[in-house]
DNA sequence: AAGCTGTCCTGAAAGC
DNA sequence: TGCTTTCAGGACAGCT
């Protein structure tokens, strides 16, 4: 499931490469979650600035407009000079004069759009409402604390909503709700100052982590490359339901919220 | 405005 | 053994 440290391993491991290339051809498969937006065969000719990241977006600038790239929850991209023929799941190929960036993405739940700029309507569609980058300059502890005290949904949902702050998504919101000690359910505008400068460093703790080990690899996601990340073996709570909490060996334990599973240790987090 | 719910998709795992 | 059901989740649309 790609969150933050997915997308920007997989935009570390092929941006230097893709930097100037000059697209070939896109090839389409199945629909992905939105349309192109622009005739594949209008890309031809383009150059590719680079790659940027916002949130669990990468954004392709080309030398006319910007291809932005979602890997949805099953989505992988890998760049090679020669890529096999596609499979039933690779639904992009971006081919191009240093190698073809394939979308790899089983559930299709992700996307890749072509804007004329980032202003464009579509864009901000998707962009305009996005938080801050946790592992930017502006996610600034005051600015996050006063956030969190309008919004009473638990804390859990509202770090999901990724309005406040981007790219934590299911996985690391639990992991970083354990680092800080408090219980997902807690209402956000119910937690004080210090504990939510202590989840602020939670988030940027264990975004920084999981991207210094590759991310997370749990059914197939790998970086462009092809490799895996390993952050799963470092998680404390994620899908270890039942399973002894590594701090207090209190049981772990898995409740729903807004149809997502939470996992959590009743003992070390509080409400 | 904020916060719900439904929706999309497919493979793996569980249930019968 | 083989079928059916459930579950996983990112993020938008549409509603209250």
């Amino acid at each position: 499931m790609p969150e933050l440290p997915e997308v920007e391993v997989t935009r570390l491991s092929f941006a230097e490469r893709i930097q100037g290339a000059r697209i070939t051809f896109l090839r389409m498969g199945k629909p992905l979650r939105w349309p192109l937006g622009t005739q594949a065969t209008d890309l031809a000719g383009l150059r590719v600035i680079g790659v940027d990241r916002r949130g669990k977006y990468l954004l392709m600038h080309l030398d006319q407009g910007c291809l932005l790239w979602h890997l949805g929850m099953s989505g992988s991209l890998h760049f090679a000079a020669h890529q096999p023929s596609p499979g039933p799941h690779d639904h992009a190929d971006l081919v191009t004069d240093r190698g073809t960036l394939r979308l790899h993405d089983p559930r299709r739940f992700g996307a890749l759009v072509h804007v004329p700029d980032l202003n464009d309507a579509r864009a901000v569609k998707l962009l305009g409402g996005l938080g801050v980058e946790p592992l930017g300059p502006d996610f600034d502890p005051q600015a996050f604390h006063a956030a969190l005290r309008l919004r009473r949904a638990p804390i859990k949902q509202v770090l999901l909503a990724g309005d406040i702050v981007v790219g934590v998504g299911n996985i690391y919101a639990s992991e970083a709700l354990y680092v800080a000690g408090i219980r997902p359910t807690t209402p956000a505008c119910r937690i004080s100052r210090p504990r939510a400068l202590r989840l602020r460093q939670a988030i940027v703790q264990v975004l920084t982590r999981a991207l210094e080990v590759g991310g997370s690899t749990l059914r197939d996601f790998s970086n462009a490359h092809g490799e895996s990340g390993y952050f799963q073996l470092e998680m404390a709570v994620y899908d270890r339901a039942g399973e002894p909490c590594r701090r207090c060996d209190t049981l772990v334990r898995q409740i729903r919220q807004g149809q997502r599973s939470t996992f959590y240790c009743p003992t070390c987090q509080k409400q």
